[in-house]
DNA sequence: TCCTTAAGAGTCATGTTGACTATAAAGGGT
DNA sequence: ACCCTTTATAGTCAACATGACTCTTAAGGA
């Protein structure tokens, strides 16, 4: 090995530092839709282009901390609503060239967010907006690359975890959790099938004892279920065609 | 949104820097058990601990490169070996204090090693050695806590990928392939099941024409494969009890 | 009142898995 | 040589899970 740590006497400003920032995929589902959290820039570089919101990390923070406040401060939730939200580290992105301006090591992470609150612009963006995704044009630096990788890495957890539930309100029925897998994997589900495999899995959902129904518009009144416990989905719940990772 | 990139006139050297390592969590198979390439640190902090291999990365390189480079020095590997070997970025840890020195944000990756060569040490590290998983005593660092993610992800990765031929040289046995899964889930799988299961998922692996025999100890001599073009495996070979991710 | 939509109960054939049995082909020991 | 142990490989069988459907119930809208 090298060197594998900092040296003794190693002089943290001696050369050309690396800026550690966070970026953010937020993710909900409103209207049938799977959208993301997207800010408009309001400065070069990529001024006018729209961006996964971010920020730097502060001297003292960590990385999911710095996450956390950035979450709160772009969507406009308030500090104790935030801290419940799923909240994911997806990876790291570190290519030399990825900001024109100086080497930034970028944090990713990936949030769920169930019933989306109108963002706030503010800060050096123009606005920010709940856009569908795949409906945008090219994003500012890697941010297309950073979304992709956090939607197939969301797709891929709904098969094995229970996640799903992350995208709901306290309260769902068994047609918006199915909604949930529908729009993130783009496909349709068989509602009877999605029904039974969802309930003979321990832990996924609870009933909710009271007033057994819920109007979301036509059709029959539907059960209305909170997050069990479980976590992990054993067996999974397999995408229709699928690949995975 | 604050302060979503560098300002204009952002100077690089007005504060405190970040530094940016990267940590490998190396694990080969060996005499049946799962082993991790760990460092005996010569300096302090942390003199005589043993820590996972790293670095910096350079000013011009990304935390991959800087990633494969570590590990062609770390096992003396040559780079045209190293670039064949599988190596897949785990998580970054940016607890502000997880260094005493200074501020370290440290991009982790796995690495999964066939055949393990003996190590070199040098540099600042005392030596380098492959240790069987959990018989070290607690690493320097939070490179316990990587290790155990290291783990963890691997085991989960075994679920629903083809990573297992990673661990496995260009041809091999059945019999080594069921090994990589029960060494690192420490479970014992059904040789029939197993090998069923192998062979009637498309792509996991090729069965190698030559002589379709070799011996590897007692017992009837097995046929060889290779590795599949496949990456995903559907349905994925799910771990005996068994939680994810 | 009829039509449409969605929830929820059930059926049936197929595919996958876990548990086992049996046979083949080595090596080691006596 | 012979027997025993070890590992590969071929099958069998029942339990379970899944995909494709059908049917009934309970809304809302025209």
């Amino acid at each position: 090995m090298t060197a594998h740590r900092a040296p003794e006497g190693y002089d943290p400003h001696a050369f050309e530092p690396f800026a550690v920032t966070v970026d953010l995929a937020v993710l909900t589902i409103r209207e049938e839709s799977l959208r993301v959290l997207l800010v408009e820039r309001a400065r070069e570089p990529y001024a006018g282009s729209w961006a996964l919101p971010g920020g730097f990390v502060l001297p003292r923070e960590s990385a999911e901390t710095a996450a956390r406040r950035e979450l709160a401060e772009e969507t406009g939730l308030s500090g104790t609503t935030v801290a419940g939200l799923h909240l994911e580290q997806l990876r790291t992105y570190t290519e030399p060239d990825r900001d024109p301006r100086m080497r930034v090591v970028s944090v990713a992470f990936t949030a769920l967010v169930p019933d989306p609150p109108e963002p706030r612009g503010g800060g050096d963006a123009a606005q920010a907006r709940w856009i569908p995704y795949g409906t945008h044009a090219p994003l500012a630096f890697d941010h297309d690359r950073i979304l992709a990788d956090a939607h197939e890495r969301v797709g891929a957890k709904l098969e094995y975890t229970c996640l799903a539930t992350a995208f709901c309100p306290p309260e769902f029925t068994l047609g918006e959790l199915r909604q949930v897998y529908e729009t993130v994997w783009g496909v349709e589900l068989d509602r009877p099938n999605f029904r039974r495999k969802v309930l003979a899995t321990p832990g996924f959902v609870r009933a909710v004892e009271g007033p057994p129904r819920l109007t979301g518009g036509r059709g029959k009144p539907a059960a209305l279920y909170r997050a069990g416990g479980a976590t992990a989905l054993h067996p999974p719940l397999l995408r229709p065609e699928g690949r995975s990772s």
